[in-house]
RNA sequence: GCUGCUGUAGCUCAGUGGUAGAGCGCGUCCUUGGUAAGGACGAGGUCAUGGGUUCAACCCCCAUCAGCAGCUCCA
């Protein structure tokens, strides 16, 4: 890609896209992020469906009621998929007591009670939920007065009646047959804080019909398997070990050879853009990180510090979190001109962050990750341009890899928040330089307060994963506070000493996330650039061995990943074991192959399709592959002599 | 960190208060084969770890570690 005249026209692409856009996979449940989207894109309350899955929480709270009669109600709406209410409760509900309580709504379900709401004043509602011992909707109904409300509305079905917007079903026996199933029991904490109390939310699953439903857990169970946990196992890309430590992964030599590759594209994509590689240490004594305000700002998320303390230091040392106050350090190492600027330094630098043990899982969230971390120093004038290139980089990554469950977003600090450092008018300026940006590159995005970084505000690409979960997968971070801190400066033109801005920046992340992502979005079916194995040779018997050995002898000279079948088996099941593990080219070789030196080539993205091919015409057109990086693992992509 | 569930062979899982099983995988042999599982035999487990109850614990209880789902967090 020519930097100098790329044209920049992201409006025009595809690749970029919006919350609305995100199709949505299969998942059985939402976080809150998610509940967020959902709103604003799904379900109106005036659908059946919603009402449909409002009333099932009514049913289900009232078959709940029946077996913990001191349960105190929380919130219970509808959700994508389904709906949940939340209790609390003296004793557990377990999962084992799921089919007594869809008994018990089915039983509701079949009397047929109506719906039936009324109004009552303010004062009364107050007296009503505290007779029926409801704190929680007590709190909730003074809430709401507060707010003006002056009478509140409530639902009642049979014996049950909860404070409630509604709207639901004319009456129960409106519930088609089947069509729910409550699915798990959670804790939530009350209105979402975890100063709160923890409640028991149990989920239940709804849809408009049993076939609905039982198409919607086929989906379920499908993107299972498509879960980078189990393709990551399958494929022998990582693994974790209790003798190691929680999040932290494992790499396996498949693994590890696809992390290899993903690096290669980035150190020339990255050389092209004009960036220089750097390398710095895993450790850190602590002033550093009081420098960089980590110490104040990010302490919780950084592992406990190693002192050292014997006749020659006194010294805490930190694992680092984050790469940025050592490259400043690499930038500060000398005096800089404003002729070197963008200067632009990378490393695929590996940071530790204490994630809380509930938050780790599996690549997806880790307590020790490898960045592709770059910070780019740059005077004012350059930084629109600077980002902009940047958000190009980001497209050759996300175009290539045809990645499109995502969303952009536009963190902003809480304007009244503690937590951010720098000038108030700082920041709205960087916060008007990158929407800026946002706006003339025609990217669509959402603008969220208090998700930036403590030191500015960030592009965030934002991945939604299989099983509904939404993380970070790509960073931009505009500093203006660094370099004060640090005390960076160039020379200017006119000889006068000047701040540079900086650009953090990680287009892929980390090599957890990214893969992660990338594991499920491919089904794990690697292209043959990116596969841990380029080419399997398969010989359909003993007698061919030698044949297949001397062809994978020339593929290794070649530097291909070329391995070769010497099992004892028929080819049936040589060629499910290859299919299984998704490796994206089989040589099959026989007497016919030996006699005219060909193999039989079987790609694994064109299902049963092969082609007898000289074994040398073979070679070459591997060597493109890999050459091209071509991503021949998509049907549609042409792959040349085939 | 919080709530709930789970931890038995490399993997997926069954099982019982009297020290364990299947399928796949693995190894050896037979078979010498042309595109999604040929056959036989065999090796593999301190039943996550540490305590406790019991004549006896893989099973019951407690704690710890780890995994799963969710909540919260992700500055």
């Amino acid at each position: 890609m020519n930097w100098e005249n790329s044209t920049l026209d992201m409006g025009r692409s595809e690749t970029f896209r919006t919350a609305r856009d995100l199709s949505g996979p299969a998942r059985g449940t939402t976080s809150g992020r998610h509940e967020r989207m959902a709103k604003s894109s799904k379900l109106s309350k005036d659908d059946w469906l919603y009402r449909l899955r409002h009333s099932l929480s009514h049913i289900m709270a009232q078959a709940v009621l029946e077996i913990r009669p001191g349960a105190r109600l929380g919130f219970g709406p509808p959700v994508e998929n389904g709906f949940y209410y939340d209790f609390l409760l003296d004793e557990p509900v377990s999962d084992a007591e799921f089919l007594d309580l869809e008994q018990r709504m089915r039983r509701i379900i079949a009397e047929n009670q109506k719906f039936e709401r009324a109004l009552r004043p303010v004062a009364e509602s107050l007296c009503f939920l505290e007779d029926r011992r409801q704190p929680l909707k007590v709190e909730y109904a003074q809430d709401l007065a507060r707010r003006g409300e002056s009478s509140l509305s409530f639902y009642r079905n049979g014996p049950f009646e909860d404070m409630c917007e509604g709207p639901h079903l004319e009456s129960t026996g409106e519930v088609p047959e089947n069509c729910f199933r409550l699915d798990s029991v959670a804790g939530a904490y009350w209105r979402g804080s975890e100063k709160n109390a923890m409640l028991s939310r149990i989920y239940g699953l709804a849809f408009p019909s049993a076939a609905d439903l039982q198409r919607f857990l086929e989906r379920r169970d499908l993107a299972k398997e498509r879960d980078h946990r189990k393709l990551g196992q399958l494929l022998g890309i990582f693994t974790f070990d209790d003798d190691v430590g929680r999040g932290l992964p494992l790499w396996l030599p498949n693994g590890t050879t696809v992390r290899d590759e993903l690096e290669a594209l980035a150190r020339e994509v990255e050389f092209r853009g004009g960036y220089q590689r750097v390398t710095t240490p895993h450790i850190t004594k602590g002033g550093l990180y009081r420098l960089s305000g980590h110490l104040s700002h990010y302490k919780d998320s950084m592992f406990p510090p190693m002192h050292i303390s014997d006749e020659d230091e006194d010294e805490d040392y930190y694992l680092k979190p984050m790469n940025c106050p050592h490259h400043h350090k690499i930038y500060a190492s000398r005096p800089r001109s404003y002729r070197e600027l963008p200067l632009r330094l990378a490393e695929f630098g590996v940071v530790y962050r204490y994630e809380r043990s509930g938050q780790c899982a599996g690549l997806l969230r880790v307590r020790g990750m490898c960045q592709n971390d770059s910070h780019i120093y740059l005077a004012n004038e350059q930084v629109k341009e600077e980002v902009k290139r940047v958000l190009e980089l980001h497209r050759v990554y996300y175009e290539m890899f045809r990645l499109k469950d995502y969303w952009i977003r536009l963190s902003l600090r809480a304007p009244d928040s503690e937590k951010y450092v720098g000038q108030a008018d700082l920041w709205e300026l960087s916060e008007k330089v990158v929407r800026e940006v946002l706006q003339e590159l025609a990217i669509p995005f959402v603008e969220e307060l208090g998700e930036a970084a403590f030191y500015g505000p960030k592009i965030d690409f934002q991945m939604q994963t299989l099983l509904g979960r939404e993380e970070t997968a790509a960073t931009t971070q505009l500093d203006f506070v660094m370099a004060e801190r640090f005390g960076l400066e160039f020379t200017d033109r006119d000889g006068q000493k000047r701040r540079p801005y900086i650009i953090h920046r990680a287009p892929l992340g980390t090599h957890e996330r990214f893969l992660s992502y990338l594991l499920e979005h491919l089904n794990g079916a690697f292209p043959t650039w990116l596969a841990p194995v380029h080419v399997r040779i398969l010989p359909v018997s003993e007698k061919f061995l030698g044949y297949a050995a001397r062809l994978r002898a020339e593929l290794v000279q070649d530097l291909f990943r070329a391995e070769l079948d010497e099992g004892n088996e028929r080819l049936n099941k040589k060629v499910l074991e290859a299919v299984t593990h998704k490796i994206p080219n089989l040589f099959v070789v026989g007497g016919r192959d030996q006699e005219g030196g060909t193999v039989s080539w079987r790609r694994y993205c064109r299902g049963n399709e092969q082609k007898v091919v000289r074994f040398e015409d073979a070679r070459g057109i591997l060597r493109t592959l890999r050459a091209g990086r071509v991503m021949d693992n998509f049907p549609d992509v042409a792959v040349p002599g085939w």
